[in-house]
DNA sequence: CAAATTTGCGTAATCACTTACGTAATCATT
DNA sequence: AATGATTACGTAAGTGATTACGCAAATTTG
């Protein structure tokens, strides 16, 4: 028995953090066959400045739905690793705007490759079954932002 | 434009997590609410040792399905606040057996009206929509535990 | 155009887990 | 019954994000 299942809504919030840690592990299991030095975390940030060439660091933040220091540490690593580079806006003085290095460019077929075949695998994963997950998250990501969940429960509150 | 969107399946994992975060933040909003001292995070163990009456550490991550220190340190939250105790299973002498204390089986009632009350919601909000994401969820679950993902990857790749 | 507000970034601390590792108790095998 | 393997638990450190907070630059406004 299992007791996630058993609790249905109730556990949701684990269930999705559940998948999220397999989903990531996945992929950093992928990445180690194909013997490449890059983690799962890097793909938003990476994929961004690969089509956008170049972006602040807030810019990055709201456009991949998270908070800037993510977007901070995250840089910094691939920095590190000599795969981005930083410089000051000119325009201005408070950004700083990221792109993807030398080496940085040099690795993006490659991993551009991955990539379309994460997507294969998953495509035939999601869009085999009954359920299709991608439009599901679609429908309450889009629910949520539409109305809190509080503001449901309260609502729901008067109605009984 | 919603990248992470775009990047469908690619960015499936980040979107979990982010899902698992709303959620988690939107129950521990329904508690403030009812001004109830309880996190989200404590749900999942409550609820078993309510249903269970005692049980392992061991025995509580596997059917949680999370590892055992993460059990340790939510009960040693629950033993602070004076809502469960622990004692050393006479028959194991390895096993320390958890249980609700009275002050905890006391607030149970009206925990129970509020998980009826978030589930309600919950359920609302997931079957009103065209995709069942509980379904879609069960079913990825399913899928991942039958073959893993780096399995399904492998074999894509045989057979192009 | 000076003062107040907002925006962008950086650091530190926190969070809810995890992995790694060590120790003690039990079980299995000969 | 001794030895070796396994199981249960505890601690420490790591992970990938977050919130909180502060400073400096830019923008708004009175």
């Amino acid at each position: 028995m299992d007791l996630l299942i058993e609790l249905g809504a109730l556990a949701f919030a684990s269930r999705m953090k559940r998948m999220s840690e397999i989903g990531m592990q996945s992929v950093a299991d992928v990445y180690q066959y194909y013997e490449i030095d890059f983690e799962a975390k890097y793909f938003p940030l990476f994929y961004y400045l690969s089509q956008k060439g170049e972006a602040s660091i807030m810019e990055i933040a709201e456009v991949l739905k998270v908070t800037h220091p993510g977007i901070i540490q995250i840089a910094k690593e691939l920095e590190k690793k000599g795969l981005l580079i930083s410089k000051k806006s000119s325009e201005d003085a408070r950004k700083r705007n990221l792109k993807l290095s030398k080496k940085g460019k040099i690795l993006l077929p490659k991993l551009q490759k991955i990539w379309a075949d994460l997507t294969a695998v998953n495509t035939d994963l999601f869009e085999s079954k009954k359920h299709n997950i991608l439009l599901a998250l679609k429908e309450l990501e889009d629910a949520w932002e539409e109305k809190s969940y509080l503001e449901r429960f309260k609502e729901f509150h008067k109605i009984v």
